[in-house]
RNA sequence: GCCCCGGUGGCGCAACGGAAGCGCAGUCGAUUUGUAAUCGACAGGUUAGGGGUUCGACUCCCCUCUGGGGCUCCA
């Protein structure tokens, strides 16, 4: 039972104490400035978060940018009038008393702990009831600034009113400020959903529905490598890769309990011949199907089944964003199931695998969580104790760091993610090692074992990039649409200079063609620039430029994305040049 | 789902309640070019869809669809 992830901001970057605090502080000045414009605004809360602060308030009218605009200089006059922050403790009482225009505040304070120390954070003729810490001089905020106003719950409950959030971000210089603004702005320029379109790789359209994608040309091109990348190394580490379909009848749900706990997220029945069906939103099923449909040995264990499986989910429109966030998509899922002795090593294979292929996408730098036994759990303590432990020793055994995400795991049980870091440091989770216990019992799965007796297996489900979909997403976005030589759609662009050079470009390109090249001819009637500049915004690596002397010469005149004019060159030279380059990925 | 902001040729954008325009892309023609945009012409829109207000609606109002920013960082 994978989910495919989201954008996960929280571990981008530990975060700084003395930024905290300044965030702190700069949302207490924002209220303040607030408050002085809009005297009626309630004040709902107002913390530091990893890239900057935000403060919600109870409006009438929502925010414009002119209200951030005049926010922002009324902070900056308090910035610059260096005010002390001043901490005191408060009374229960007087607490209530001085907030009693303030119906957030006065519902914070009576949801607080009896014994707890209710303290006020003071500066000018502000106050706010805040446990702190803060700066302690408004003048100590080099640099701030305000970035957007959104709607947002109280308390993130959509049952509560909508209060309006102006979210706004401080840094120690401005300098620091300036470089968070750049990557803010390099974030956008390397938009998914732009360069999609740009380069030709996807697109999203009314007439077919909101969060469902069509793979264009190019698109399907890169789609191509990356599975045929995926299926190659499955099969070296032992896998066995399944296909099944996209719909299943009722009761295959109701044995799963998907019809039970996962109903919101699946589409209405399709009627067939007055049974109904599901569209798929797991393979999990599938995959136990083809387990159960003989009896298994203990000899033949551990069984690896995977597939690039398209499973379909509603998702609230709200959520649905480009490639990230959609209603059908393809798992790259897998379940092992084995026998208790071989638990560590699977784990420790999927781990090995998870590796390689991260490394070869160009991802080095990963968070890893541990998430153990919640609450509500179904399965025997004994095997959640040693699947947990099994999961901890595979991570130890490789020197990995991790996180202990204490009862955070499925009611099914514990689980591994991995959280990636792209080339902007954003992190994003996309595999994910989760044992389950409760399909195997659903489905009474067993195996043979050597005693003669009948023994339940262990399963484990994982996927390694998540969803194909959302991995391209954030491929995109981490090599800002320049996708690597082994991964480019178009590996090559040949450039005739004249139109009397198109057949030896024609040559050019089947030799290269041959040697196992992604190559096209620009045989345009245009200008050689015109064409070089077409080739950069299509991000392609490389630009092979023949006119007479290439012609002459039996060569070509290379031109890279990045390294700019590298000069002449024979075919086989530069063939050697994209093997090597090639060969490391 | 909810709040706010949008939806105008394929794409990016203009147009006060008073003749729907520009750039890119496209097509045609000329040009035959040496490392990031050659010149010219042509073509392309029931202004997302539906209803309403008005002498007149891209523009104002209502509904639907759809895109974007948010809605789990907790005094």
């Amino acid at each position: 039972m994978l989910d495919h992830g989201t954008l996960d901001t929280g571990h981008v970057n530990p975060v700084d104490a003395l930024r905290h605090r300044m965030r702190h502080s700069a949302a207490h000045i924002m209220a303040d400035a607030v408050l002085k414009l809009f005297p009626e605004a309630k004040m709902g809360i107002g913390p530091p978060i990893h890239d900057g602060f935000y403060y919600d308030f109870d409006v009438s009218r929502p925010f414009t940018p002119e209200d951030l605009e005049r926010i922002e200089e009324l902070m900056n006059e308090t910035i610059s009038a260096s005010h002390s922050f001043l901490r005191e403790e408060i009374s229960r009482e007087d607490a209530k008393e001085l907030f009693a225009g303030q119906p957030y505040k006065l519902e914070i304070i009576d949801g607080l702990a009896d014994e707890e120390t209710l303290t006020i954070y003071r500066h000018s003729d502000f106050v706010d009831l805040c446990q702190g810490p803060h700066i302690d001089n408004s003048g100590d905020i080099p640099a701030v600034k305000l970035l957007s106003v959104a709607g947002a719950y109280w308390r993130g409950d959509e049952r509560r009113p909508m209060l309006q959030r102006i979210y706004g971000t401080a840094f120690e210089s401005t300098e620091a400020l300036a470089d968070h603004l750049a990557r803010l702005e390099e974030a956008e320029r390397r938009d998914h959903r732009v360069l999609g379109r740009q380069l030709g790789l996807f697109s999203i359209h009314d007439e077919i529905g909101p969060g469902l994608i069509v793979w264009h040309p190019k698109g399907g091109r890169v789609r191509t490598i990356i599975e045929d990348y995926w299926r190659d190394l499955h099969y070296r580490r032992g896998y066995d890769i399944l296909y099944s379909p996209h719909i299943g009848r009722a009761q295959l749900w109701e044995t799963s309990g998907h019809l039970d706990f996962y109903r919101e997220n699946m589409y209405a029945p399709i009627d067939v011949d007055d049974q109904e069906y599901f569209l798929k939103p797991m393979n999990c099923p599938f995959h136990i199907m083809v387990y159960r449909s003989s009896l298994r040995s203990y000899r033949e264990l551990p069984l690896r089944y995977a597939e690039l499986g398209t499973v379909y989910r509603y998702e609230r429109s709200g959520v649905l964003h480009g490639l990230m966030r959609v209603r059908g998509f393809t798992q790259d899922d897998a379940h092992i199931f084995c026998r208790p002795d071989q638990v560590v090593s699977e784990v420790d294979g999927v781990l090995d695998l998870t590796f390689e292929l991260l490394k070869d996408f160009g991802f080095t730098d990963y968070s890893i969580s541990l998430s153990t036994r919640p609450e509500k759990a179904v399965g025997d303590p004994e095997l959640w104790d040693h699947a947990t432990a099994s999961l901890r020793q595979a991570l130890e055994g490789r020197n990995l760091s991790f996180d202990m995400d204490e009862g955070g795991g499925a009611f099914y049980g514990p689980k591994i993610d991995i959280h990636i870091t792209d080339a902007l440091g954003r992190s994003w989770q996309c595999t994910t090692v989760q044992f389950d216990f409760n399909l195997p019992e659903r489905f009474d799965l067993v195996y043979q074992d050597s005693e003669g007796g009948r023994s339940r297996p262990y399963m484990v489900h994982r996927a390694i990039l998540g969803s194909v979909e959302r991995f391209m997403g954030i491929l995109i976005e981490h090599y800002a649409g320049a996708f690597p030589l082994w991964l480019a759609p178009v590996q090559a662009v040949v450039i005739p200079i004249a139109d009397r050079h198109i057949e030896y470009a024609e040559v050019v390109k089947t030799g290269l063609a041959e040697a196992g090249f992604r190559v096209e001819v620009d045989g345009r009637s245009e200008r050689m620039n015109l064409k070089i500049r077409n080739a950069q915004m299509q991000k392609v690596p490389y630009m092979l430029v023949v006119g007479d002397r290439e012609q002459e010469d039996s060569a070509v005149s290379v031109r890279h994305r990045e390294e700019g004019d590298l000069g002449g060159m024979a075919l086989e030279a530069l063939v050697e040049r994209l093997n090597g380059e090639l060969a490391r990925k």
